[in-house]
DNA sequence: ACGCGAACCTAAACCGGTTTGATAGACCGC
DNA sequence: GCGGTCTATCAAACCGGTTTAGGTTCGCGT
């Protein structure tokens, strides 16, 4: 017994193709009594469309994609991601939409770009990991694919975003820190060139604190980072990391070096209450990014106009990795 | 300018359109002269056949599918799906073949099968986290698609499967810590429902050691767990944790009460190295389970007849997290 | 009684490939 | 020189939807 298909349900109901497509998109101009018929038949006989002739007829893809351009390594502690996408999907199969992922090594990511495109894969993508002078924004472009990124404030995209504000959360941590008595507070970074480790970095600067060494937001980078501060002349007292994951790295080396020092990371990911002492961090919420991102990709497909979407700010997670100064860290 | 189709480029050969079919799908039976030509144009025109199209006429979707069941708070912490999904995409790229994911709430796993299936948006997907008696194997069995899970050793799953074994893993866990001079080793591990949380107790039991408690995989489950064994009467020496985020969070609340335990993970996660002490792990190669079973898939869905594919078993990793009794942990 | 527009529906073309049955021509042996 | 096979190619049907350009039918105004 094979699939039945739109003709099945037409002739089941008495009418033609066409009335069948038109009552399956809600057009208007089929009689009630009609479109109840064939409501019925497709209903009786267990038709859904398929998605494949539809896609051929409508030239639409029904997907989106999301190219992941990372070391399998990296991303594997990369707790963003995951959120991200189970966002994205919570708003994506409500509308029958489906995700298309490419993992690719860096330096294939315009190929990937390419594919999704280039086969008509996907009707648009998200755009993730955004840097400065990022290329993919004009390749997208010539590609004429629909795309959303997440953005931070003042770096125009040209892309409908998901507008996330990292700075209150950094910030907030240095404040909480300054309150707590430390005067020598350092930031570990991730690479600049990407627009979120920059934006962080930015606004540790504006703070007029100490000194900054740039990692790679791995734990080994962290735990690097963290030595080179500490074993440095002038050691800060309390280091702000951009991540959970170096933060969590940097704590371990300062234990190990024994010297107190309180840190801050970024993520709040689910071990940072869990360590000891527990971390104090910066509450994102990448699920509702996921979310967002894609609503507004899927409006954008639809051909509504591009808006960024601005989200709650970061917030900052008081713990025990913080405390005040001379007192004891642990 | 639109996208050239196989009419322009059999006009510009001047062939037909079944011929440039027959040469892309590199049917015998055309002149290699001809064929030239055909290669020629379609190089010209910058042709790429429509995968949507070859979809319809062919009913093959071109792509695979893995529907993750788990809350995202907990997808985020796993380094296993990245990894994994890495692995899978190295493979499918190559190929064509595009990855096509559902994160669906834990109680809608079974519809997010019946929507892949139902809408043919793939030839075939992955079965993770297999659990005992799984009722998703009659499912795809019933959807009629192929499937290829991530398997362990006596637990046939009537689909071809990587098999793991995580045995070894564990058992040398315990035979190093016996080694250090542990006589009460206990074990943290995940649902029993799953299939490799059954299988690492499993193996644990048959060492014949100390006392059991099931978590679930998430850090708050495993420092819930080490409190419950290092506060009971007779608490273990050293602790056998069936993943690294329960086994660091575990750490964590050894290191509040001041009990020197001596602890093990599993994964090897990039952060087990940079926590203090450095975690003993178990380490595993998901990335290279990924490449394989989507070879496997592929085959699957090609026609071939269906193995089991064996994979190196799991290795330990001695780091600092192991010492011996009555020896400092720290 | 007739013309007209609205409402409803159909037939057929189309999307861009794959696949099949037919055919034209080359080559073969006798 | 003729039937028979083999090769290379073509034309047309097909996959399962969408869309467009007409038909019918009907009620209504005059």
């Amino acid at each position: 017994m094979t699939r039945p298909t739109i003709r099945d349900v037409a002739a089941a109901a008495g009418v033609s193709k066409g009335t069948v497509s038109f009552v399956l998109n809600g057009r208007p101009g089929v009689a009630e009594d009609t479109k109840r018929r064939i409501l019925d038949a497709a209903r009786e006989l267990g038709w859904t469309p398929s998605h494949q002739a539809r896609a051929l007829s409508t030239s639409r893809a029904f997907a989106v994609g999301l190219v992941l351009a990372r070391e399998p390594e990296l991303l594997g502690a990369d707790p963003f991601f995951p959120a991200f996408i189970a966002g994205v999907e919570r708003t994506l199969s409500d509308r029958g939409q489906a995700l298309v992922l490419q993992v690719v090594p860096e330096d294939e990511e315009e190929a990937g770009y390419r594919r999704l495109a280039g086969s008509k894969r996907v009707d648009g993508v998200f755009l993730l990991d955004l840097r400065v002078g990022d290329t993919r924004i004009a390749l997208l472009e010539e590609l004429g694919l629909p795309a959303v990124t997440i953005a931070r404030p003042d770096v125009p995209s040209g892309f409908p975003a998901v507008l996330v504000d990292d700075r209150p959360g950094i910030v907030a941590a240095v404040r909480h820190l300054q309150e707590l008595g430390h005067r020598r507070i350092a930031h570990v970074g991730g690479p600049a060139h990407f627009l979120h480790a920059a934006i962080r970095k930015k606004a540790w600067e504006e703070t007029g604190e100490g000194p900054y060494v740039e990692a790679d937001f791995s734990a080994a980078g962290g735990a690097q980072a963290t030595r080179e501060l500490l074993e440095g002349k002038e050691p800060p007292t309390a280091i702000v990391y951009a991540n959970d994951l170096m933060a969590i790295a940097g704590m371990a080396v300062a234990q190990e070096l024994g010297v107190p020092v309180s840190v801050t990371g970024f993520d709040n990911t689910e071990l940072a209450a869990y360590v000891s002492p527990p971390l104090t961090t910066v509450r994102t919420d990448p699920y509702l990014w996921g979310r967002k991102a894609a609503e507004a990709l899927l409006g954008l497909i639809e051909g509504e106009h591009k808006t960024d979407i601005p989200v709650p700010p970061a917030q900052l997670v008081v713990r025990g990795s913080t405390a005040p100064t001379g007192g004891t860290e642990r």
